[in-house]
RNA sequence: GCGGCGGUAGUUUAGUUGGUUAGAAUGCUGGCCUGUCACGCCGGAGGUCGCGAGUUCGAGUCUCGUCCGCCGCGCCA
């Protein structure tokens, strides 16, 4: 239809024939002359009706409205001294327009188009409207040259794309699934998948050597800003294949996948150990953006004539005391901030939030008076304090004082404006724990396919697995590990774990039996792609990345999903709905 | 499941101590206008104050419940 996109005509066109094609973005009624500002996927450019020119023209173009959808057959012009838009990209010249069509009128839209101020919740109601503004157009414009890059560079690496089922059995261990209940078998379920995970190493058994895909994954859990309750990987696994080589094909991915969205990055990324980064910054995916790293004081601390700290200070096997420091923190923080931190850690568990400042005569603060001069002179070495600096002390059981520290860094960097918004810092957390024990039950950090390093440890939370996580400025972005290709093993970690012979034939049998027909060994990850898409396009929601998003209560705005159904549909499939609470 | 914030014309919002006809901008609409580009000028329409109950002579405003949206906690092998 037609001959050229709004923004492709220059100067270098003026006097040519064009026809354009897209909706009008405004149009501006001069009794006599009337301009529309045409719009396409590349842009605007300005159309001219002017009764002169056409008549018939002019006289269509007297109904035009925003955002009907137009056809313009005109003549490229100049615009005339001083009547150029620089605004425009194609401010310089105008469209004369000889014949116009109106494909589709518009009723007036509820909200007007790149608007603001609009909330997000009209907005998705309306998505497709949203998606019209040159922003949106934007975000999914890189989302999929991100894609397609990450298709041609694994492909260039012998990745063979292949798609597993989105019908699959329910593995209730980690997230709650989304059920599918069959028509056929009345009764039984499928489940949407959560990942592929056990598919793509069952695909390592057949051969194919390395595998890829871009998979959408459902979890039924609570949503966040960064998290939906659809979304999607970019899920890749490789035979005779260890750490180093997913962390190559990783890096180079993610390389080519940054470039394809006009972002130069470097490789490799740095590495820090799981225990590393716990003890340093209080998280499994530091956001090293920025410093304030954590030092442990517990040995200062158990000389003092604090019993409360002392006590703390005699188990340093569960328990910690970390020192924060903040530089300059003294002449940056009030008073009443100060003590208002100690209610931001309270409400994670933590008892209380020790400070010392550093002033000109040395170091003050509530707990000084328990510290001889030589223990307080111990703290400002071990924390390099300068005049003018505070230290943020968090004392108790070792992962309640990591986590509440952890979100208290994050908390003063936010606060003090001190992380910059043009850096991609990444970084490979490495050796993660195979277990983790919570309330008495052995549960899999990452998950029960990992690859141990050495179970014959005493104690369960000491063994340590083949698994690695890319961190990209405090987000997860991926996960991986190397993958048990021993059935033995398998089955001794499903032991670790509590599940039963019964359970693990039940749930995992087919992946047990598939490896004792000869598994290659293997490993693999999975990176977010919303959440990639999120930073590269510095977006604070994934709901931006996703073209139609739910609400944090998991609904569709636009198709009023999830919805009731008629009872013969539910009949059909065995179920009947004990209660109806909406209803 | 829990905590915080919010919901008033189509949209973005103002609304004082509970008190006259809920105000503005924008959008919409009618008219005028041949060089605008957030066009301009004159006029008009448009409100279940999220929903339901309660207190009160009187509720957008106070109380309770409920729904929806956002942020977070739990949850996310």
């Amino acid at each position: 239809m037609r001959s050229h996109y709004c923004t492709q005509i220059d100067e270098n066109d003026i006097g040519t024939e064009v026809t354009l094609c897209g909706w009008a973005n405004s149009y501006r009624d001069h009794g006599g002359v009337i301009f529309i500002d045409l719009r396409d996927k590349s842009g605007l450019v300005q159309l001219v009706c002017d009764p002169v020119d056409s008549k018939e023209a002019h006289k269509v173009a007297n109904e035009i409205r925003d955002e009907f959808v137009l056809i313009a057959k005109g003549k490229v012009r100049a615009r005339g001294e001083g009547l150029e838009n620089k605004n425009l990209k194609t401010g310089k010249i105008e469209v004369v327009v000889e014949n116009l069509t109106v494909e589709s009128k518009s009723e007036p839209l509820p909200f007007v188009i790149n608007d603001p101020k609009v909330g997000e919740e009209t907005r998705l109601k309306y998505r497709y409207l949203d998606l019209r503004k040159a922003s949106s157009y934007e975000t999914f414009r890189l989302r999929s040259k991100a894609t397609i890059a990450a298709r041609n560079i694994l492909d260039a690496n012998g990745f063979l794309e292949v798609e597993t089922p989105i019908l699959t059995k329910s593995t209730p261990e980690g997230a709650r699934d989304y059920l599918v209940p069959s028509r056929v078998h009345g009764g039984e379920f499928y489940a949407l998948p959560q990942s592929p995970q056990l598919f793509k190493q069952l695909l390592m058994v057949g051969g194919f050597d390395r595998y890829f895909q871009i998979a959408k994954c459902f979890r039924d859990e609570d949503l966040r800003a960064d998290r939906q309750p659809e979304f999607t990987q970019i899920d890749l696994e490789m035979s005779f294949a260890g750490q180093e080589d997913v962390i190559k094909v990783s890096e180079d991915m993610l390389k080519a996948v940054f470039s394809a969205c006009g972002i130069s990055i470097n490789i490799p990324f740095n590495r820090i150990p799981y225990h590393e980064a716990m003890e340093k910054y209080g998280s499994d995916k530091p956001d090293l953006r920025y410093d304030l790293a954590m030092v442990d004081v517990i040995d200062i601390f158990a000389r003092c004539e604090n019993e409360i700290f002392s006590n703390i200070a005699k188990n340093s096997h569960i328990n910690r005391i970390k020192a924060l420091k903040v530089p300059n923190g003294d002449n940056i923080f009030s008073k009443r901030q100060m003590k208002g931190f100690e209610d931001y850690v309270r409400k994670f568990g933590a008892s209380g939030l020790g400070y010392f400042q550093l002033k000109e005569d040395g170091l003050k603060g509530p707990l000084a008076k328990f510290f001889s001069d030589a223990d307080l002179e111990e703290i400002i070495k071990a924390t390099d304090l300068k005049v003018g600096d505070v230290v943020f002390f968090g004392a108790g059981e070792k992962k309640l004082v990591l986590d509440y520290m952890g979100r208290f860094r994050i908390y003063l960097a936010e606060l003090m404006e001190i992380i910059p918004d043009d850096v991609f810092e990444f970084v490979w957390v490495m050796d993660f724990p195979m277990f983790e024990v919570e309330d008495g039950r052995v549960k899999a950090l990452h998950h029960p396919f990992t690859m141990p390093k050495d179970l014959d440890k005493e104690n369960v939370e000491d063994i340590e697995s083949i698994a690695y996580d890319i961190v990209l400025n405090g987000v997860e972005l991926g996960g991986g590990s190397v993958r048990i290709h021993k059935p033995d093993i398998q089955e001794a970690v499903f032991k670790l774990l509590g599940i039963s012979d019964e359970e693990a034939e039940e749930k995992f049998g087919f992946l047990v039996e598939a490896l004792k027909y000869g598994a290659p060994p293997h490993a693999g990850l999975a990176f977010g792609l919303d959440r990639l898409m999120m930073l590269i396009t510095k977006r604070s929601s994934i709901r931006d990345v996703i073209a139609f998003p739910k609400t944090q209560s998991a609904q569709c705005l636009l198709t009023q999903a999830p919805s009731p159904v008629a009872n013969d549909q539910l009949r059909e499939l065995s179920i009947r709905v004990r209660e109806n609470k909406k209803a």
